[in-house]
DNA sequence: TCATAATGTGTGAGTACTTACTTATAATTG
DNA sequence: CAATTATAAGTAAGTACTCACACATTATGA
């Protein structure tokens, strides 16, 4: 991949994660990526398809993210990085984190696919440490994190870091 | 308030809601509403005009709502009403609901401010009951809430539905 | 080894179509 | 008849995408 196919590939992220896909016209990525509009289209054929490519991107970094705590085999450690995962996101990944967010509801991108191994996981968790009814516990604990999540992108870090120790307190880690 | 006028604010809403705003144009919604599309713009003045009066019944539509809670002098009542709104939405007010998620998210319309009040009559609630940290309690039960409410929306009542009696039992409800 | 063909990267100027908004003018209402 | 509601036909700017052409890199073959 040559330099100003990455280039785009990284304006185009920043872009539609700060003013959203319909938002920002070819053209505008084609100036902050300093490359002509045609090189677009020539590397990724249409919009969509540049945006399948950060998706593309985007699935793999979510893969790779939650891999860690899959292969975890000790069940109060899934928990404890599952609920420290949010407040570990580092600045540079913001844009990433904020499309995710986006395209779930500017483009209906679901995104359940890609967290569905983590949510059985986090079930997995739940059952280990005999709760009840592993299966509501994860889908709560996840619902939880996606609006923490969402929280620290729109609001910073700091507006939802007290509830980082909290919760750890509440799941007795 | 004329009756194409009407018709051109519930089509708006109907449109946004399940396309977003910046993948809707004027004509788009003028067709929908069976009207010339330069009504649109003697009665709303311009497409952020017409959002704008969208959002205006939005903001009263969820007052009201929240009124009920935050009238409440019962604590426990005020958590049983919290927790159960999300699932008495009708599927008539789904539109209503998804506007809001996807203006969050497509024009950063924070909604916050809107909240606040029912945020803080979660609070109180907690505080009565004796909870220790009622502010983190209230804002880990707001983002439940409205994770609960989000996939309500994107997925169907049925998909949420077995977390309601979860949810109460969690609270002592 | 070196001309040359072939392929891939990149540009800038289009093009066909869309889109938000205007305006002249008609119909309706009070 | 005065004001308001409504329309149809614009218009200027924007938008996704194409195309002809230039330049660079690599592959081929005498």
């Amino acid at each position: 991949m040559t330099e100003k196919q990455e280039k785009i590939l990284s304006s185009a992220l920043e872009l539609f994660a700060t003013e959203g896909y319909n938002a920002v016209p070819t053209n505008k990525i084609a100036k902050h990526a300093g490359v002509s509009e045609g090189l677009i289209f020539r590397h990724y054929k249409n919009k969509q398809g540049l945006l399948d490519a950060i998706l593309v991107q985007a699935f793999e970094k979510a893969t790779a993210l939650y891999a860690h705590i899959i292969a975890e085999q000790d069940p109060k450690q899934v928990l404890w990085k599952a609920i420290t995962l949010p407040f570990e996101v580092k600045k540079s990944e913001y844009h990433f984190w904020k499309l995710q967010f986006k395209l779930k509801w500017e483009l209906e991108i679901s995104g359940r696919e890609k967290m569905q191994p983590f949510i059985d996981k986090l079930q997995w968790a739940f059952e280990q440490l005999g709760y009840d009814e592993s299966k509501k516990e994860a889908e709560l604990l996840n619902h939880l994190l996606e609006g923490i999540a969402g929280g620290i992108i729109k609001e910073g870090l700091d507006s939802q870091a007290p509830l980082k120790s909290f919760l750890l307190k509440k799941y007795n880690l």
